[in-house]
Formats: C-alpha cells, sequence, structure tokens
DNA sequence: TATGTATAATCGTTTATAGGTATATAGGCG
DNA sequence: CGCCTATATACCTATAAACGATTATACATA
C-alpha cells in the first residue's frame, strides 16, 4: 500500500502536481521547469527528488542538463492518474494552462543563462 | 485546484484510504469503523472529520449514531477514485482484505457496548 | 586548470499533520 | 433529571513537510 499512499501524497503538493502537469507533455529539464513555473531552483529540484523517490519520474543526463520524465504506470492507479492528468487536468485550471503556455515558449539556450522565451 | 490537492491529500493518509474503501463498500457509523479497523474512537472520528470537510463523505444521524457514507463523485477524478477503490484496492491489500472481513462480521447491537462479531 | 552554469544537498526555521488522552456534547432511556 | 452510550473536539506532543538561503557537486569550455 506504500506506493498508493506516496502517490497520493506526491499529488497533493501544488508544486508536483503542476511538475507532472507538465511532464505528462514532454520531458524537460529543471531550468525549463523552474522558468515555466516561475519557482526558484531549489524548489523545484526539491520536488523533483521527491517524486522521482517515490518513482514516478525518472532522469536522465545531456551534458549539464537532467531531464526529467515520467515513469511508465507501473499498476492500474498510475495508469487512471497519467490519463487523467493528460486528459482532464490540463484544460481545467488557469494556473495549469498559463504553465503550458510558458513551457511552450521556453528553449534551453546551452551555456547561456538558461531558459529564455522563443 | 483546492479540491484535487485535497482529495490527494485525503488519500494519502492510511487510515483515511482505509476508512474510504470500507465506506466504498458500505455506508457505516464510528463505532463500526472503529471496530472493523481495530482504532481507538477518536482517531477514526478526527480522520472522518478530515474527509468530511474535503466533501468526501457525509454523515446522517440515527439516534445515538453516525452514519458515514461516501458522497457522490463531484468530478472526474472522483469518479475515477472510487471506481478503482472499488475494483482494485479491495481485492489488493492484506490489511484491507482483513477491514473487509471485520467490516462484515461486525452488527451494531443497540446500547449495548456497541458492536460485536456477528 | 580556472571559471561559469546546472543541479542537488544541507541547514535552520516554520508550519502542518497525526496521535493519545482527556473532556465536551448530544441523544436515549429509566 | 441522572446516567449511559456514541461521537466530536481540545490540548499537548511528536514528526514530518516545506521553504529560502547557502553550499556542494558535476559538467563544459576556454
Amino acid at each position: 500500500m506504500k506506493d498508493e499512499l506516496s502517490l497520493f501524497r506526491c499529488l497533493s503538493d501544488e508544486t508536483r502536481l503542476r511538475i507532472m502537469l507538465l511532464l505528462s507533455i514532454k520531458e524537460l529539464c529543471v531550468c525549463q521547469l523552474e522558468w515555466a513555473l516561475e519557482l526558484i531552483q531549489a524548489k523545484v529540484s526539491r520536488h523533483l527528488t521527491v517524486l522521482k523517490n517515490a518513482g514516478l519520474v525518472r532522469d536522465r543526463r545531456d551534458g549539464l542538463w537532467i531531464y526529467y520524465s515520467l515513469t511508465k504506470p507501473r499498476n492500474e492507479l498510475e495508469k487512471i492518474i497519467h490519463k487523467y492528468l493528460r486528459k482532464y487536468l490540463t484544460t481545467k485550471h488557469n494556473l495549469f494552462k498559463k504553465d503550458i503556455t510558458n513551457m511552450k515558449k521556453c528553449v534551453v539556450k546551452p551555456l547561456k543563462k538558461i531558459a529564455t522565451r522563443k
């Protein structure tokens, strides 16, 4: 039952829910999330660690950047949640819509003071 | 988004998840939950209050007893969660199975030192 | 190697949650 | 009314989260 509990725990925090939502659309690095969500680096990073420990996201390094993406759903509940994220949440709340808009305008410029608007 | 967050928050606690699960099967009063879950009254009552404040359960008084039941799902997510509770969780973990077995053997004897085994 | 950038980890503090125990409230019944 | 039962709430304490600020680490490149 640990898995279910930590899944729900992860989703019960606004920042983590916003991160999960963006990652359900597209793999992103920390600085892109930072930029899209308008949050400080430490906060984004800390929440990503929580999500990673819960097995909900994985990371892969590409040079300086560490890209995060959702892991494959490991059970029925995670499958349902992923589907929900994609299907409903993304169009429901203004904050999420804003995050998505930001995210889409965000590009990583290698070795230049990170993400900028396109 | 408050609703989603408080839903997930509710489900992230083991006791509340167990309560939700039993209530997904059948309306129950506090003493039945207390007995089925083998928890003290204050603990059950406190968690029921949390669930009630989140709009996930409602109560109705019948004499000395206050019966709790799940509210009708108010949105897609709650619908999904209810379905999940019924369909998957109930058969998945030993603790839940035990709770259900206990619950089924539990009867309220009016004005006699509460719930007893049938 | 020195420097700059991206990310993670640490520290100290504040706030939230959960739990046990004790107390309060509300209804039922003699 | 007085006493019992069922439930809720208050109080206190212990833990856990979350946060901002700072420091550490890892990689890139000149």
